[in-house]
DNA sequence: ATGATTAGTTAGCAGAACTAACTAGTATGG
DNA sequence: CCATACTAGTTAGTTCTGCTAACTAATCAT
């Protein structure tokens, strides 16, 4: 036979492949969720500046996952709507740090449930069986992406 | 008490927002992995076209679960690069089929292994016992994002 | 003091998705 | 049988997210 019947690597070729495209719809849906004005990326940097109190912007795109560029341009924007201010560090004036307005503190508030809602609601949706799945899935998600 | 304890929907709260994290993360990292010169959502929608057969514009973008004009303009770089041909419907002149050529059945070949690679070897990065539930998780992710 | 490193910014590119508005073809009701 | 309505797909323009490369400014270290 050429191809040697390795079920194991098959399921997992299987098992891998819907993952994939789960992954990539469910992103897409979650986009198309409204936040009230705020983009996915403004709202997920809002709670991650609340997470952090005054990060640095290099140590937010860290956290964030993101190259620092990209922070560069998010914070531009959420500093023009007022969602956030800069502060240059008086010891290392390369440095600024960012933190919550308190625009950006009512903002993070009146959002936060609006960017789960559609997840919650998918969510409630199931069984109490299903429902502690849920909780195991996501622990599974973030272990294949921790330690890079 | 102020904040009575919920705790179910307030468990539900914090798994939505950790899976929207999730998500929104390996799916930016899926995207970076190389698919030797396809684009992920080419290579998706080669894929979805040998399901189909040779499916009209419309029902693809369906299928993929994109607006009409996107798929428009995915097919119209995959016809660019000779991934696929259109024939336009004799009976209804406004229905153009969508079907692969040879280059196309070629590359997908070449790329259904590269396109989940990087989460196969996550995957085989798992112990045996988390690597059974790994399918059943997928499956309930799957059941998440369903009937719309 | 000069050279190396670090933090952040600017500029430019690309992909993926959307909506609104259009063309062209088909079906239908008066 | 033709004017109108509907359907399939396209075009145009916008938004958001992410990247790399190259830059400035500041600090550190020899």
């Amino acid at each position: 036979m050429a191809t040697a019947p390795t079920s194991s690597s098959d399921e997992e070729f299987d098992t891998a492949a819907r993952l994939r495209t789960a992954v990539t719809r469910l992103h897409r849906r979650l986009r198309q969720q409204s936040l009230g004005g705020l983009s996915p990326g403004q709202a997920s940097t809002l709670a991650m500046i609340a997470r952090l109190g005054a990060p640095t912007l290099g140590a937010l795109a860290k956290a964030e996952q993101i190259q620092p560029p990209s922070m560069t341009r998010l914070i531009a924007g959420m500093e023009e709507t007022g969602l956030v201010s800069r502060a240059v560090e008086e010891q290392d004036r390369r440095i600024s740090r960012v933190s919550l307005t308190t625009k950006g503190r009512r903002e993070l508030e009146r959002v936060r449930t609006m960017k789960t809602a559609y997840l919650v609601e998918r969510l409630s949706g199931l069984s109490l069986a299903e429902k502690s799945k849920a909780l195991e899935l996501v622990e599974l998600l973030e272990r294949i992406e921790e330690d890079q």
